[in-house]
DNA sequence: TTTACGTATTGATAAATATCAACCCGATAA
DNA sequence: TTATCGGGTTGATATTTATCAATACGTAAA
């Protein structure tokens, strides 16, 4: 159990949202008074598609897997969620409503910060406006090439894509401690749970990584980069 | 070739961005005067993936396709830009540059509208920010269910889907002329050409539309959508 | 008219990928 | 300790989809 008083506030936080450095100390101090914390066991969802979104949510520990829930219950993992990350989805300012499921795959602590005052500063401060234009079309862009990647490449060069995916972006290491099953991975990747296996096992076997099982460290990136461009 | 008083300014152009609503008479008095009209021929090339954005773009005659020009030249089509539509893409706020390549499907004519201009609104009315996000944030939305089907749906599915498409979205009508090659259709919906010659001619045997080469008549919209559901 | 070219079509085949079933293995509950 | 359960792994197989090759067809140029 946490208090907002174990949180530090968003005026000296430092995971906190890089828009957040267009708003005034004032501003920020108005945000912490008006926001609520809670902590999350893996597992737990933080919220669900299809529920109407209230607040925006930023994680201050812990990391979380945002995914659609698709036809017959198949599930599409977006990516994972961690700090400084504003979380919240494209339905904010189209019908209210969340577009995809975020649930803890670690211990998470959430920020949830009322809606209603975010948008608020769309219409009083241009930075702010101009800052979250900017966040919305870098996710965009995103999806766009995950979505060129699905399209056009083969089950290696998604995985070998999705690798480095946790190892630059997630876990900023060539090392790490694997945060998701197998299914997970072929979630996040478009693959079948044995196809994610026997990738990874060829990549094991070629020495591209080494993959014991919770742990993967990436022993050549450069192939598993030239696997990734055109695999 | 047109000049700039063959097309009507943007205070009283029926086919202007949703968005402009937003904007006083002077304000758009403002953006006529410095914009810029050209027409494009079937083919051409109206801007490319990878140059600078300098214009917004909005077509007020015909249409153009968007698409990606991917690895090993495969091209991945994103949509049909058509009236009223914001063409920019989600560089505008990122890198400044074109992320995907629009031409001409039909002649078009074209209206340009410096970019600068329109950014400068973001800061002095809040309310056209607000539209501005809406905009990204609905194409951003597109863009994923668009994403889940091509990672969820077999290809009939995904084909059923693109001849909704085309017949709700673009044509507003179950009966039209096609503007694509198979090839295209291909691009559109992510299979190869002979696969989209196939299904079609399946759709055709059984009774679902009629296909007579450049017309496209859809029969049975009901199960044309069920297919699309969950083909 | 004939030729040439690009798209559409069709069939045969190969490649990519999912599914199914069985088994292993470690952790947890009884 | 034993039973159970949920991943993980593996092999066999079926399905989906792309590729290749040949042909048909319509239009524009010669």
């Amino acid at each position: 159990m946490v208090d907002n008083c174990s949180v530090p506030c968003c005026v000296e936080c430092e995971h906190r949202w890089e828009n957040f450095n267009n708003l005034q100390d004032e501003d920020l101090k108005k945000l912490c008074e008006h926001r609520h914390v809670a902590e999350f066991q893996p597992g737990e969802i933080i919220f669900k598609q299809g529920s109407p979104i209230s607040s925006a949510v930023f994680l201050t520990k812990g990391m979380a897997k945002m995914y659609i829930e698709g036809f017959d219950n198949k599930r599409m993992m977006i990516g994972i969620a961690k700090q400084s990350r504003l979380i919240a989805g494209p339905g904010t300012f189209v019908d209210n409503r969340h577009h995809y499921t975020v649930s803890a795959l670690t211990d998470v602590t959430a920020c949830f910060i009322k809606m209603d005052i975010l948008k608020e500063f769309v219409y009083t401060n241009g930075k702010f406006a101009e800052g979250w234009l900017k966040d919305i079309s870098m996710k965009s862009l995103q999806t766009f090439y995950r979505f060129l990647s699905h399209t056009q490449k083969k089950m290696h060069g998604r995985l070998a894509e999705t690798l480095l995916y946790l190892a630059n972006e997630v876990h900023e290491s060539d090392e790490f401690v694997m945060l998701l099953s197998r299914q997970e991975i072929g979630e996040l990747s478009g693959m079948a749970k044995e196809s994610v296996v026997r990738i990874l096992k060829d990549f094991n076997d070629d020495g591209i990584i080494k993959d014991k099982c919770p742990h993967i460290k990436i022993l050549n990136k450069e192939k598993l980069m030239m696997i990734s461009n055109m695999g």
